[in-house]
DNA sequence: CGTCTATTTGAATGTACTCAAAAGCGGTGG
DNA sequence: CCACCGCTTTTGAGTACATTCAAATAGACG
């Protein structure tokens, strides 16, 4: 039980007591879920929050011309979510879907809330979940806004070393928001050097 | 007291108690900053969350090249820093400066973090924040990547009209990510409609 | 009034896209 | 186990969107 990646997780930030360690496991699910399949569907309601314990995950984006915007990657140890429809009980913006085949957590809404309200201490630790979620999107918008496509790359391979074994080309194309067709083209040229 | 600016915007989410009030305001340090002052630059510790009650600011980035990339804006009620490097001890990867006049209140990290050890409340408030800091740059990355340069204006315009009033194009332009002259010629597309 | 910066306009350039076709790769069924 | 199918990746030609550079105009501020 101590063991269990969702509660290394959650202990990186805060210690729980045995009790609340039980109540926390009693508000979560977990499921597996076969490569190829959708946790989410644009347009359903959001009511789940997703922790990886294995395999990898992808949020994404579909504009009204069929373009698919890559929004995140999750591998094991991380929380995923269409976070804005998740809070603001909205029908989700975004999809997300198993890349390869997953071992999941999902605490609903409900869950979170109480959490939260029960157990102020899961208060800190969503406070520097989303701490992190931020300044990381924070970085991301830093870096679209000032580096090229080719250096845009050269950071994410850099940063998520072990996304880029597990993703396509074209995948990590649309995270970088650039096609399929010109991610292989800077490949070619640095290919060279 | 009820009506300082900073305490409604705190009033939004947690309820206080008298004690509390009284602790929160004896954190915080209230400056009146002139326009075209800094409140950070780049390389200095950041050791400080801003909200401001009146006044305009701008966070921005700087490149290697001195091509600037504004990060955010912020107008009465809002909270800034570079959360990054806040939350990390590091020392600052933005600007801030103010665009007009301002009158801030500031608040250390020290006082952040007695703030909440000490109120859980105050680690409730800040989730919030954080979670709202977090869907507001997950948006801005959804549509960075998905709309043209038009229609990101348009949507800035829409989301805050507010901002429009006190700040240049040229501010626009670097907060959109594309040139002042890219930005001079979509308006004078549009204003042949 | 004069200076400084922002904005506009236009021409030349470059970066990234579209479209199309070929090659590569992985999975599936015979 | 091999052959085929579908999707990804590569390559290249032509195009479009956005930038750079330069110069003129307009606005803001002391």
């Amino acid at each position: 039980m101590q063991s269990s990646p969702v509660l290394q997780n959650v202990n990186k930030h805060i210690q729980l007591t045995e009790d609340e360690v039980m109540y926390f496991l009693s508000l979560l699910h977990q499921q597996v879920v076969p490569k190829k399949h959708f946790l989410l569907k644009e347009g359903c309601a959001c009511n789940q929050l997703y922790f990886v314990e294995s395999g990898t995950l992808r949020a994404y984006y579909l504009d009204r011309n069929g373009k698919e915007s890559t929004i995140m990657f999750a591998v094991n140890d991380w929380w995923i979510t269409d976070m804005y429809c998740f809070i603001n009980r909205l029908p989700a913006m975004l999809h997300i879907e198993t890349l390869e085949s997953a071992s999941i957590q999902q605490l609903s809404r409900d869950g979170f809330d109480a959490l939260c309200s029960r157990i102020p201490k899961f208060e800190r630790f969503f406070r520097i979940i989303m701490q992190n979620a931020y300044t990381r999107e924070q970085l991301r918008v830093i870096q679209n806004l000032s580096l090229s496509a080719e250096e845009r790359y050269d950071q994410f391979v850099a940063k998520y070393p072990q996304i880029v074994q597990q993703v396509t080309q074209k995948q990590i194309a649309s995270y970088l928001g650039i096609t399929p067709e010109f991610l292989s083209s800077i490949r070619a040229a640095r290919a060279k050097k």
